[in-house]
DNA sequence: ATTATATTTGCCAAATAATGTCAAGTCAAA
DNA sequence: TTTGACTTGACATTATTTGGCAAATATAAT
């Protein structure tokens, strides 16, 4: 469980005082709900992410990238072949940066 | 679209001069469906893949890793942050591996 | 200990996404 | 123009994710 986003998210929190439902309730959001998100159990939208980022006062890319980095983590998390594989996504990607086309 | 887990099995496949519907008839699957699956159009399962790889005598960890490979891409294609959060999602596989623990 | 406040948990219904299936479509070769 | 291989699109079915609520737990203050 828990990930690298919402341990992020919940130490900035915490930093500045601010309690779940204060923060949740600027995101028009459930304290349940981003209690989970705080704890890995459910994933946040990235427009959540955002919307948090301002909240918190950091910048957007710190907390996308621990978003998708905890999402690309769930997809390889059991398999052998996850080193390889994320090496493979990398080529792609570079790749078709490059050649820019879908 | 086009995925490389789809283009190397579709590649296999007429080497081995195999149509779609002898390919789809062992995994009992409909040959629309594998079709997709070849175009990269959906998923194959896991056991899908390793099936596949019996079918068309290829190793296992070959078609895994491309067919993981495009599950990676799929969730970062669009994101700036792509390349940052795979090496982030590496190093938490890499440290998680060597400290066994969920 | 009792109350008050913060967070977590479990559950379920609603929303969303993935899959399977079929029929009709295109395309190329005979 | 008929046949066979593959593709496309639509739709029903199934699975997964989400949102929301109420109850349970913690944490803190009195």
């Amino acid at each position: 469980m828990s990930s690298q986003f919402g341990n992020k998210i919940r130490t900035l929190r915490e930093e500045q005082n601010l309690l779940l439902r204060q923060v949740a309730s600027i995101l028009e959001m459930d304290t349940a709900q981003l209690s989970k998100i705080e704890r890995g159990e459910r994933h946040a939208k990235k427009e959540t992410v955002l919307k948090i980022a301002v909240i918190l006062k950091v910048n957007d890319d710190e907390l996308l990238t621990l978003w998708l980095a905890d999402q690309i983590y769930d997809v390889v998390k059991d398999e052998r072949n996850a080193i390889k594989a994320m090496l493979v996504a990398e080529e792609k990607f570079e790749y078709l940066k490059i050649h820019k086309q879908k």
